[in-house]
DNA sequence: CACCTGACGCGTA
DNA sequence: TTACGCGCCAGGT
């Protein structure tokens, strides 16, 4: 089990990241494996959120894609809970999506 | 083993 | 601005 940590710690600093993000804030699924210090792992990001606990404590619901877009299908539970959640600590929604100008974590202001 | 499917992102057309 | 193509790559069929 050679490589193992190096993969545990990339999920742990992402971990750590998400957990950072400010309340009325969000990150991008591409941002978070950069800081993480693997750019364009941004797909090894969402599947660590798919799998993560069903109660996790963790902000998951402030990661979105990088075009300011919730990256679940428009109908679904999981996108209405999303949505709900970040309109609830401020985060407006114009068209479907956030101004990551305004709302991107560490980016812009 | 081949092939498809994503909680993605970026460059091009 | 929307639409594709392609890179990436773990998991599921």
């Amino acid at each position: 089990m050679p490589n193992s940590h190096i993969d545990d710690a990339f999920k742990e600093r992402v971990y750590t990241l998400i957990g950072s993000i400010p309340a009325g804030k969000v990150a991008a699924y591409g941002q978070l494996a950069k800081l993480a210090g693997a750019a364009n792992q941004s797909r090894a990001v969402g599947r660590l959120l798919k799998n993560l606990p069903a109660h996790s404590s963790l902000p998951w619901f402030r990661v979105i894609n990088s075009q300011g877009k919730i990256s679940f299908p428009v109908a679904s539970d999981k996108f209405i809970q999303q949505r709900q959640l970040l309109e609830s600590e401020g985060v407006l929604f114009i068209n479907g999506k956030v101004n990551m100008k305004k709302y991107q974590w560490l980016e812009h202001s």
